[in-house]
DNA sequence: CTGAAAGCGCTAACAG
DNA sequence: CTGTTAGCGCTTTCAG
């Protein structure tokens, strides 16, 4: 048998193909395909004709590394089944739509080496830029965010140290604000309700502005339960469960976050507590779910679509300002008071 | 002022800057860094150490190109907010750890243009495969798939001719199986409630499934109500409201998917009505978030943790029977009667 | 407006 | 076990 007359036959087509499809150079194809420089209109149909044709594909591979450039920007985030974090690139892409980048993202499960793996990976593709939250990171991440030689934003978090810029809330003052209202309104026997939360600084933040304004007032948390994994919503059922059983006493409950809290309201309005009288509820991050929910669940909204547009400014160098890096915004989250807590 | 002495400080480290810091050739240290081919264990020592204390990030970009390969899978999806792809996601990642392969996400907000783009990007990266959610795609989209020269795995549904492999369930019969349970339970005044779907094909296929079991027993929808956009529990209340209020003598209502299922059951339930004595209720998706709801809506998996795992299988060609393309893989998604739909 | 030459940083394929 | 030689497919740069 005679082999095939062509090398490869699933070879992909290259530059060279269509510049002998075309007759013309591959140096004016590839103008051409970049809209780069003056090319005659005649010349430019026949090599977008031929392009066409073939179904070429243009190797960026190559193309980024004869150019040293590469359009993506990786964004690397803990998780993606947070609802948190689809809101943060939808806000991304909205900036870096027109601005020819593409984000690529990465996940980490909230594990450190995992992230530093993440990391690693993504720097190896010389991206323009890097999105990632979180301000703590293994030293070996520092070092290479340090590195990097391109635009690096911490997102979500401004309570530290950011490696160049960061774009965030500070979770320790968004602790305080709800502790104060929640004090304002009269409640004193406050239990939390949160995620073991080993690497969910951000939420540790929270936990420990929200405790430092109790403790002004010489009271502490009344109870406190922990979860990790498993459907949120049923979890903040059994954990308002067996919060309410162990310390019956309880009159308002902080949760880590929404969905949980979520939970735990559903469960106060099945076993006709009343809500917000005999206990208050509140939870954080602010999220759509809740506007279908029978009462409005207190909570306090992150910002998310912001941090994720001015993340994407940041990197893509569009700050109006037309300043480089090292930037520090810090955005304010506004209290969402719902139907859970009572005025005061 | 005299320029720097060195050319461009930022620029990142090479193969050859750990070569001349270990003294050792540019190719075995390239061997090392990639655990291939025999390294004497002092040369692999020292040049692992120059390589760390310099923060050494290889380039993949010129890797790729000159091994050909690229350790990337595409994964393009409609949308991250929906529940459904961050499970399918896992899947996929559980699988591909331990083939050296990454994926990388693309969305495409259920545009087929918006897919055609983010087709053409990913190839031109040359990804080592490509998993897309659905089996309807634009004219050009396939002739890229079609050349791509690696594998194409279109997920989710199985009800069409894919390019190359398929893992999926049908919806069609899936909307089939849920009107036969509804029937067999006695209903008969039956309502759908769904996204405006001009281009969510599964959803559809449901539909058209459930309405050829309505039609075979003479009956037809007695109404119809959809929505697209905004928090989809409000919505789910909203549009129930709407369709008891125009039809009131409905006895069941079916819904494209849980989240507006789950927002229907919450509104039935405030407003005192008998579920599922006076109406019943079914969406689709087996949501975990339905876990912690006062009553268990009644919907079917999707299956979609498999499809992920069998689609990332296939595009890694880790298929046990060592199959190498051209697979269909239908899976049997499960009814879930739950408490909303009365028992026969 | 168009083309030719010279790499980008790495690895395959051989020689030692 | 280690080094040398060619490129990978594209873009930059500099001449026409």
């Amino acid at each position: 048998m005679a082999k095939p007359p062509h090398p490869d036959p699933r070879r992909t087509l290259t530059l060279r193909d269509v510049s002998e499809a075309s007759g013309v150079s591959e140096m004016t194809v590839s103008r051409v395909l970049r809209n780069r420089g003056d090319v005659s209109e005649t010349t430019r149909e026949r090599v977008l004709e031929a392009a066409r044709r073939l179904g070429y594909v243009p190797n960026k591979i190559a193309g980024a590394l004869a150019s040293q450039r590469v359009n993506l920007v990786g964004v690397i985030i803990p998780s993606l089944s947070n609802m948190v974090f689809p809101e943060v690139m939808t806000g991304i892409s909205d900036v870096l739509e027109d601005t020819g980048l593409q984000p690529v993202v990465g996940v980490t499960n909230y594990l450190p080496e995992r992230e530093e793996t993440v990391i690693y990976e993504m720097l190896s593709w010389r991206p323009s830029g890097l999105i990632l939250a979180g301000l703590e990171h293994s030293e070996a991440s520092q070092a290479m965010l340090a590195q990097a030689g391109v635009p690096v934003v911490e997102i979500m978090d401004i309570d530290g140290t950011p490696v160049d810029s960061a774009v965030g809330i500070s979770h320790r003052r968004a602790g305080r604000k709800m502790a104060e209202a929640i004090m304002a309104a009269g409640y004193r026997r406050i239990a939390f309700l949160g995620t073991q939360m080993p690497n969910d600084h951000r939420a540790k933040k929270r936990l420990a502005g929200f405790e430092e304004v109790l403790a002004r007032e010489g009271l502490q948390l009344a109870d406190r339960e922990f979860y990790s994994g498993g459907s949120a919503l049923l979890k903040g059922r059994e954990m308002t469960a067996a919060v309410l059983k162990r310390t019956p006493d309880v009159d308002f409950l902080y949760y880590s976050n929404d969905m949980i809290g979520a939970g735990g309201l559903l469960y106060c309005l099945d076993q006709g507590i009343d809500v917000p009288g005999r206990v208050g509820l509140a939870g954080f991050n602010g999220v759509e779910l809740l506007d279908g929910l029978p009462r409005r669940l207190a909570t306090m909204d992150a910002c998310r679509l912001d941090i994720g547009r001015l993340s994407a400014e940041i990197v893509s160098g569009k700050r109006p300002n037309g300043i480089i890096g090292g930037e520090i915004i810090e955005l304010s989250p506004t209290l969402q008071p719902g139907d859970t807590i009572r005025s005061a």
